[in-house]
DNA sequence: ATGAAAGCGCTAACAG
DNA sequence: CTGTTAGCGCTTTCAT
């Protein structure tokens, strides 16, 4: 115990402790080439004997952090978990590191978030953030790699993993129109929240569309409501209240789906509701939420994957988009 | 544009384009003591100009970095989302940006993730770990500030923030008794969960005291099963075909109680169930979980101004416990 | 195979 | 009020 109390011990001090320069243990612990093994060893004795842990901050002024920052919008909402398990699984045999920047709940937009990561000298970004612009994300793309999940637009600065929510809100309209709907309403997000070819905004348009394709314009009904269970459920209970008279709801993502379920449930009325992302409580029999599955443990596999490529040099872009799937259940049924 | 393309910024740069030193630059960067105004301007406008953004690995060299680490060792449990939003939510108008480390899956003890964000110089860290020593933790205390959630034990080194879980557990065994229930199971972790002064712990030598108590200890029924609602499912559902007859269930908390309600519904048998945490879902009408509700907004906020005491400088522990609050709902009834 | 030494970007005395 | 300077702990040529 060669240490100052109270101080951590530094390559140095395990320099010193086997005898060796610092240079050394630097290539013992990167296991970079030039170690003879009776120097590995006294210098690996060392460090566990002092209890040695490298200062990655200090490593991050030369060479690379190993760790890799992942910003998402909202705490709650579970198929942000399923990515996140997706990309920690991904990680599990490397010795990359996942920090989370959770965005602020105000300032929804991320980029602080993204920025906050991108300082603190990640190696790489992931990031669902539909609200920031292009232009910030090619700015902080072109010093550390990024990859945007959710997100459908095409730069050339960084990659995308998404869902084709064309096709999976097709798939929910055909479902509710071949039951036999006709008032059917989209419950969706601000309308801040749908810029930069965002998953809502796609959802929203193919709603529309579908709407007009199925001769029905004349029943579009988009209800806006901020982010979370609670607030959705509010939000419908308070349109059902007010007048609205939809027999089913398209929700854009499971979370409002589940607060919907909520506002009809006290309505007593056969609303059918259909959601997004197939969370894990969208399958549990108490709520049987119809929805469109999307795989988000391998999507944010899949990320972690091209960020890696993107941190070991590939330069060109990759958009890689995934298919979705219709899970009915019992919250659909034809309309009374 | 004095700056080599590919490189970002640097406090020289500033200096450089505003003319002045690279410690006037530090100093408005840091708002200290002794900058003219005319400096401050000059400094503020080459900054913006060169888009300058502090490398806070650099910082955490000599200073702070203004960084809270969270560990928690499971993301799909949303009792943790209430203590990350109270957290932020205390840190939404401070300099400090939180960053979040989720455990392994597999080696769950959440020590390798804490340790990882103490590698990168967080300021302070919140952790979760019900299965970490307390010489680890006092070990890691000793340079760096520490508050455990949930737990218990009366260290000197690192604070504690908790539910009252023998009160809370007691709330929920005198609830289920007083509705006539006398085959009452508990529903909990794996043994190696209960650790430390645990949470789980506590709150099963609650039960099987309450058990005891009202003369039912020949009715005693622990059910192990692994973290998450679907093992919970598959644990509780296995135990029921395999002839368990409780009538009602006691979880450890509220994923897990979610689970159970899942097999109940499935086993068509009346089985009362309670869990523990009051997550968001737990009140939705759908499963009108009676639960002990744990106020978890708080118990974060709370965790992070102690942290920041500790950062202060504070170096006596407080230990600080919540009261929980039962809310009974529509899985519990008295027995058939 | 090993070590000496320069330097990453910042902060904090200390001088002026 | 402003600038000089000495590190923080690590990686990385470049000598030896």
């Amino acid at each position: 115990m060669a240490l100052a109390p109270g101080r951590n011990a530094t390559i140095e001090d395990v320099a010193l402790a086997a005898g060796v320069s610092r240079a050394a243990v630097s290539k013992v612990l990167r296991d970079a080439y030039g170690v003879s093994d009776s120097m590995r060893e006294r210098v690996t004795a060392a460090m566990t004997e002092l209890n040695y842990r490298p200062r990655i901050a200090a490593r991050a002024m030369r060479g690379r952090t190993f760790t890799i920052g992942i910003e998402i919008p909202v705490l709650g909402n579970q198929f942000f978990t399923r990515m996140l398990s997706g990309a920690m699984h991904a990680l599990a045999d490397t010795r990359y590191q996942v920090v989370i920047a959770p965005a602020e709940e105000k300032s929804r937009q991320g980029l602080r978030a993204i920025e906050a990561l991108v300082d603190r000298q990640v190696d790489g970004v992931i990031a669902v953030s539909p609200r920031v612009t292009p232009e910030a994300l090619e700015r902080i793309a072109a010093h550390t790699p990024v990859v945007m999940f959710g997100r459908h637009d095409n730069s050339e600065a960084y990659d995308t993993v998404a869902g084709d929510d064309v096709v999976g809100a097709k798939a929910a309209m055909a479902h509710l129109l071949e039951l036999g709907h006709t008032k059917i309403a989209h419950l969706t997000l601000p309308e801040s929240d749908e810029e930069h070819e965002s998953p809502h905004g796609l959802r929203l348009q193919t709603y529309v569309g579908e709407m007009e394709r199925a001769g029905l314009a004349g029943e579009i009904l988009v209800i806006r409501t901020d982010e979370g269970q609670d607030a959705a459920y509010r939000t419908l209970r308070d349109a059902l209240r007010e007048g609205a008279e939809p027999t089913a709801v398209f929700a854009a993502h499971d979370e409002l789906a589940i607060g919907a379920l909520h506002a009809v449930a006290e309505a007593d009325r056969p609303i059918s509701v259909v959601g997004y992302d197939d969370v894990p409580i969208a399958s549990h029999p108490a709520l049987g939420l119809t929805t469109v599955d999307q795989p988000g443990d391998e999507m944010g596999a899949r990320a972690i994957q091209l960020l890696l490529e993107r941190v070991g040099g590939r330069t060109d872009a990759v958009h890689e988009v995934f298919e979705p799937q219709l899970r009915v259940r019992t919250s659909t049924t034809p309309p009374a």
